[in-house]
DNA sequence: CCCGTTTGTGTACAGTTGTGCACTTTATAC
DNA sequence: GTATAAAGTGCACAACTGTACACAAACGGG
């Protein structure tokens, strides 16, 4: 026999058990509760690893929510920025960018779900992180809108204010997918159908605005 | 001396404690993690009450919490109801519902805290039971626009797309809201204007809808 | 090949959790 | 006033929590 190896101390997988945490963890999320109320042993159990193994990689938990929350934004962030450069916008490119959204989301939903639980419902550091990166895809957002034709008489508040109408409300029906079945084909189309009305309809009242329009304050 | 009471069995409160306990978790909610992370100790404790003395109001937490969630609502849906009956909607009418629902949050900040960290952070059937809520309201307010003299030919689907993003986009901004200091008056009041702002907007875009506009699906 | 560093293991411990049980107190109905 | 039900108490216990510590294994550079 070569290696009926002794009592202790099992197996190399080198720096993979880090990965494994993190994948722990989504996974956990995904199918039982929001992550700020998973237990490290839980966590480190599901990893196949004993507990104090966990320090090894991070400092404790809150450590891990940050560094999947980066996860999680990071490709997205890149993803957007692609999109972002494509034509100027039309009715066309809503849809079309719905789609790659929606479709985004659907192949990283244990990231998006764990987003979405933490971000009312986690630590108040986490929330603080989740809703600095929204701002950010808002003010993005308003920046291209600053150059469509119809918009250069907007000011730059009301541009700000558009913009996270937009994202609000994408950010919504995302959540309300992910509260499907993850193989709900139907109900994801008819989220992705409503989503695109949505933003039109926005897009439709943008463009009748005017910042000086209203009763005066 | 009168009575320096034994040992056991302390003061009476007769059904009060019940109460006790629902405004004990209600604190907790909101000024430490949310509803679904609570242990039912931490309750109890709160409420100045020994464990087991919670077993004689609720079943277990959950209980509570749907209790919690039909007292959130119950009011709302009452003023809610009231508000609508009152004229036609016409641009001051956007103002001065959104006025009264922002106070109206503002005086039940507590309330609204739990419901907001658990509409995506709570347990399965507690999320179904908000989103039930809301779904309500949805279709009330698109019952109420069915009446525009505007909209008589935008058909029943389209018409909850549109009270969908109103509702949505008001809820966005309430738990934007929460997350502000409690008396951030600045901060609040820029809330209501954006909330009004955008909901005017979406009423620009929907004046400009025709149920058949788009690229064919 | 050897030796230091990183990574993973096992044991231990004090704190907290939900809940069962037998008990006392309080409220209420007669 | 006295009996009965409802509400509150105290204790116990097994399960689970985060983390400190000393040790073992694997890795990587020399």
């Amino acid at each position: 026999m070569s290696r009926e190896t002794p009592t202790r101390g099992r197996r190399p997988k080198r720096g993979r058990t880090r990965q494994a945490l993190m994948d722990a963890a989504l996974d956990l999320v995904a199918k039982k509760a929001p992550f700020s109320s998973l237990s490290l042993r839980e966590v480190t159990k599901r990893a196949g690893v004993v507990p104090t193994a966990f320090y090894r990689h991070f400092p404790d938990m809150s450590a891990l929510g940050l560094t999947l929350l980066d996860e999680s934004f990071r490709t997205l962030r890149q993803m957007m920025r692609e999109v972002r450069q494509q034509e100027l916008p039309n009715e066309r490119m809503i849809r079309g960018s719905m789609e790659t959204f929606f479709t985004y989301v659907r192949n990283n939903r244990t990231h998006f779900l764990f987003v979405s639980k933490e971000l009312y419902g986690g630590s108040a550091t986490m929330r603080q992180a989740i809703r600095r990166e929204i701002r950010l895809f808002v003010s993005e957002l308003a920046m291209d809108m600053a150059r469509f034709p119809f918009l250069v008489r907007v000011n730059a508040e009301d541009l700000q204010m558009m913009a996270s109408l937009v994202v609000n409300s994408v950010v919504a029906l995302t959540q309300e997918m992910l509260e499907l079945d993850e193989d709900d084909e139907a109900g994801q189309h008819e989220m992705l159908i409503m989503a695109e009305k949505q933003v039109r309809l926005i897009y439709f009242g943008v463009a009748q605005w005017r910042s000086d329009t209203p009763p005066r304050t």
